[in-house]
RNA sequence: CGGGAUGUAGCGCAACUUGGUAGCGCACCUGUUUUGGGUACAGGGGGUUGCAGGUUCAAAUCCUGUCAUCCCGACCA
């Protein structure tokens, strides 16, 4: 039976909600697809739920197809899995937290390593039984502090999670390649442009992450990449330390009174005011020392130096990735008052001629330089004493650092690290991760196989996440134009959308027998049967998306339709009796 | 959590400055009309104006508090 407008369940609107921003969450508000609950929170319509179900049915057989096999979680867990690895803390504020009647702690689930974990351990004992690869597709709550966009970052969201159990970093790496396949093949038949890019493995522990991102200017991940294939997370980019340069012909490190220089732009205006040189000088001369706090996970706090060159500012993602698992803050007044020798403004790598930066000189402060400080190379930077400056300070000869730092900001048109040319910069929206999480949850349920040798032996293990009804959001974003929704017919609710555009019984008539001729070729049909003026039902039928319509109106007089295809706009009249067969040569 | 804005009918908005007991468009119901681009006309149903307190003869409107929502930022395995 075709989907009937006269009796759907469906209400489109006019205008577009207030309450949103982004194209796609007013198209599926407008169209009817959703509605919202509550902050991050939707309800699924008809035809909401048929596309999200055909997505959860595409992602279904690539799963089946990487070998995975499909289980189902509870949403709703006790607390004890989650206080095992740590993260019933970790998260804080993050999750949903409740009490049963008995004052017991519960959680609705924001993602279910554990208990995926501790089913395994529950049910395998040996390495005969690996690899494995399981799967759901359930919902996950997360308590966000700020939930935006519709269906792009809710409270409440449908993932597919998938956990690879392996016995060795071989088997492991198999079964991250046999997901990341599968993701290919899921983004491709969804019809979406994607990047996978290099993503930062360390926030889990893990060793090796990518990422699949939409490009899309209103995405919350922002990734770099070059012309010729790196592509990364710009918390993930990695820079090599610049070579050595020759530092022959650079003038001894000289110490000079910078009276009010506290700033880059200050420092600069009077070195090339009272120190003039061919050239001038400018910010990427001088050597900024940026004061970190890191805080541990256990809360301890302890500070770190950063030299990175002055036209550069230092990005909190990237800082937090390098130093992960510490949270890094800005130094406070309190952290500057515990620390007597910090002059601020004036920081520097030594002191008279001496290194004061550095877990063994005088600070006791580790200290880093970016790798763009090169040994060699030459700097004006702060002398530890208040209005003064050191220049020529170079860097191997007159000054050390602990190690590298790499937490600058990346700019466009910096050179890729594997030297394939400049990086652009771009916005995406993340619709899936794979991750090779390595030991650490294993580690802490205590999941171990025995091995052909009779030893226990810590399995080691991969994540793999679809957000499944950010995907409804991401092909809307792709896919839309003025009027309305463009799905693609391997998700659109139907391929097919007939209107009935007339009065007369024969018009209704006529786009009853060809719905039912439609659907005996295996077409999805929505027929248009309300007793409604045509330019409604035009306007409904762009609204709502699906890839093909027919209509059936003024043309029958001559035996025709018309036919329309959504996504380039093409319209054409065929003769009745040959518009399906026209339609299944043109799908093709 | 910081900054900004907004809460009036299912949706989009007006009335608030200057207090007088709520209105417009869409949607919905009835009738007539129209039928290839959101027809036209007439009639109709639907609101304790976010909540609580205060001022006043009288509060959507003024005052205090509170809650909620949206946007920017912080945060986001």
């Amino acid at each position: 039976m075709p989907i009937r407008l006269s009796t759907l369940f469906l209400r489109t609107l006019r205008e577009d909600p207030a309450d949103a921003e982004v194209d796609s969450h007013k198209l599926l508000v407008r169209a009817g697809y959703i509605r919202r609950s509550a902050p991050g929170i939707f309800s699924w319509l008809p035809l909401g739920l048929m596309v999200k179900n055909r997505i959860e049915q595409i992602v279904r057989e690539e799963m089946a197809a990487a070998g995975s096999q499909e289980v189902h979680f509870p949403a709703l867990l006790p607390k004890e899995p989650y206080e095992a690895t740590g993260r019933w803390e970790e998260y804080g504020d993050n999750i949903f937290r409740l009490k049963d009647r008995k004052e017991a702690d519960y959680l609705l689930a924001p993602t279910h390593e554990e208990v995926f974990s501790l089913l395994v351990k529950d049910l395998y004992t040996s390495y005969k039984d690996l690899p494995l690869s399981i799967y759901q597709i359930q919902i996950k709550y997360r308590d966000e502090a700020r939930p935006r966009a519709g269906l792009l970052r809710g409270r409440e969201f449908v993932m597919k999670d998938a956990y690879s159990f392996d016995i060795d970093d071989a088997g492991l790496e198999r079964s991250y390649q046999a997901q990341r396949d599968a993701y290919e093949r899921i983004f491709k038949r969804l019809g979406l442009d994607y990047v996978i890019v290099k993503a930062d493995a360390g926030a889990m522990g893990g060793s090796k992450s990518e990422e699949f991102l939409c490009p899309a200017e209103i995405g919350e991940d922002t990734f770099v990449r070059s012309s010729s294939g790196f592509a990364a997370n710009v918390e993930a980019v990695r820079f090599e330390p610049s070579p050595e340069v020759d530092a022959s012909d650079v003038p001894a490190a000289e110490v000079h009174d910078s009276p009010k220089t506290p700033t880059i732009q200050t420092l600069v205006d009077f070195s090339n005011k009272e120190h003039p040189r061919d050239g001038g000088w400018s910010a990427a001369d001088t050597l900024k020392n940026v004061v970190l706090a890191l805080v541990s996970p256990e809360g301890k706090r302890s500070l770190v130096i950063v030299g990175v060159p002055g036209d550069r500012e230092v990005d909190q993602k990237r800082a937090e990735a390098w130093f992960s698992p510490n949270d890094v803050e800005q130094a406070s007044e309190e952290d500057f008052a515990n620390h007597k020798g910090l002059v601020k403004g004036y920081i520097g790598p030594t002191k008279g001629s001496k290194q004061f930066l550095g877990e063994k000189a005088e600070s006791k402060i580790p200290y880093f330089v970016d790798p763009r400080v090169a040994k060699g190379s030459a700097w004006i930077t702060g002398a530890n004493e208040n209005e003064k400056h050191v220049w020529n300070l170079t860097f191997g000869r007159d000054f050390d650092a602990d190690g590298v730092a790499d937490i600058a900001e990346v700019r466009a048109g910096d050179p890729a690290p594997d030297g394939s040319g400049p990086l652009e910069l771009a916005r995406g929206i993340e619709i899936g991760h794979v991750f090779q999480l390595g030991r650490k949850y294993a580690e802490a349920l205590d999941l171990k196989v025995l091995d052909e040798n009779g030893k226990l032996v810590t399995v080691t293990m991969g994540s793999y996440g679809v957000g499944v009804t950010r995907l409804v959001a991401v092909v809307a974003e792709q896919s839309h134009d003025d009027k309305g929704l463009i799905w693609p017919e391997s998700i659109a609710p139907a391929q097919l959308h007939i209107i009935a555009a007339g009065k007369e019984e024969s018009v209704f008539e006529t786009a009853e027998q060809l719905a039912s001729e439609a659907e005996e070729l295996g077409l999805t049909v929505i027929l248009d049967d309300r007793k409604a003026s045509p330019g409604v039902k035009f306007a409904d039928a762009e609204l709502l998306g699906m890839p093909w319509v027919i209509v059936c109106g003024r043309g029958l007089e001559q035996g025709e339709v018309e036919m329309w295809q959504r996504a380039t706009g093409e319209r054409f009249a065929v003769k009745l009796e040959s518009a399906l067969a026209e339609l299944t040569a043109r799908r093709k």
